[in-house]
DNA sequence: AATTATAGTTTTGCATACAAAATACATTAT
DNA sequence: ATAATGTATTTTGTATGCAAAACTATAATT
């Protein structure tokens, strides 16, 4: 037998990774045996698993009744997105403070092969899009902002709701944001953000319009 | 026997309790069986309770070493500082947007026993300041800031570095946030927030320098 | 005397057993 | 046929058993 100093953390990587790319369903109910044979564990680290997946809203535990992968509504998405305003510009004020030059410069370079293309291959540059986020959140350097932002990952998930916008129309803005940051300029960097994250928050306001007619 | 639904729910409360009292010690290592036996419950809903508060980041995991009460350094505490920043100021442009004229009134009553008085009495002050920014979180009616808030929770541990400032000098602050908020002025409240936790930065940031000394 | 080795103890992490709650199913009554 | 009731099954939540890792204390070695 191998020794595993934490097999929660495996697991946990395996399920949220299933629920990624929707081998779990969002809705779907998590049965413990099932799922911890599925994986090759007992209930023990799988609950812990869980547990975790349930503190970044990846999973919802409704008492006595089970765990369910989370249906995020676009009511939640629209909350998630008012959230990261709030995070992203913190992120990039410490960016400004703290990060190098040379760490700025990855930042754009996420984009740069997009820029000369004319048709943009949406899947790579969906990847490209998370982890730009995701590199804002690293080189702000404040674990906890971390941590906060990883409790709002299911905006990740805001894919489920088709592509909002246009690579096109993104692209600028992402270039928009990372140029204010590498001239070290808070106000217009935060108002970049702002404006990305609004624009975005906009298509998703008039969805949950047209969804309640 | 009392039926319960989840023992871990009371006993994570005692725990908060615990350590927010003092009863358990930061740095404390939290033996399962020991604490266990004291609560009356088995291992399995304490660890549950205890990874809880562990996302909440007032217990520290290490792996195959146990739990232990977070210690909180002051750079931590510098970093809590930095993320409190941008969740408060998406809150109260959430509040400005949403929140009644009823509920901003009762943000400002926090501390209107105290506008008059001479000495304000600093175990009632901090309590209402504690409850002022919880209220502000609460009137952003987002159920995602809120989580997000409560992760950030061990700042309300900063009065272990004592009193960082007095009541009379962050009164003025307090009120000045929540006036701006009353005239719906977005830019002002934002700017008073900011100007609220920067103050209060600064402060831990220059504890931070004489400690490196 | 200080450091290392080793035996014994404690404690964690995982697996599993078990009772109570929730669910599914079948039987009866209307 | 539908609703209601009772029974069987499944599943959760809690307790507990057990092996391996970590810790402690004592003895051995340099």
């Amino acid at each position: 037998m191998i020794v595993q100093h934490d097999l929660s953390k495996p697991v946990y990587d395996h399920l949220k990774h299933m629920i990624k790319t929707g081998e779990l369903q969002p809705g779907q109910k998590l049965i413990q045996e099932e799922l911890a044979e599925k994986l090759g564990v007992s209930r023990t680290p799988l609950m812990k698993a869980l547990q975790s997946l349930e503190h970044e809203m990846l999973v919802e535990s409704k008492p006595r009744r089970g765990m369910y992968v989370k249906n995020v509504s676009l009511k939640e998405m629209i909350d998630v997105y008012d959230c990261r305003e709030g995070i992203e510009c913190t992120a990039v004020r410490l960016i400004i403070e703290r990060a190098s030059v040379k760490e700025i410069e990855s930042l754009k370079k996420k984009f740069s092969p997009f820029i000369k293309e004319k048709e943009i291959n949406e899947a790579k540059y969906r990847t490209a899009d998370e982890k730009f986020h995701d590199m804002i959140i690293e080189l702000s350097k404040n674990p906890i902002l971390k941590r906060m932002s990883d409790l709002s990952n299911i905006h990740k998930r805001v894919y489920h709701y088709g592509l909002l916008r246009s690579p096109s129309e993104t692209l600028k803005e992402h270039l928009a944001i990372a140029d204010a940051i590498m001239i070290r300029d808070v106000d217009r960097a935060v108002k970049a953000v702002q404006a990305h994250i609004d624009q975005s928050k906009k298509i998703l306001i008039t969805k949950s319009k047209e969804q309640n007619d």
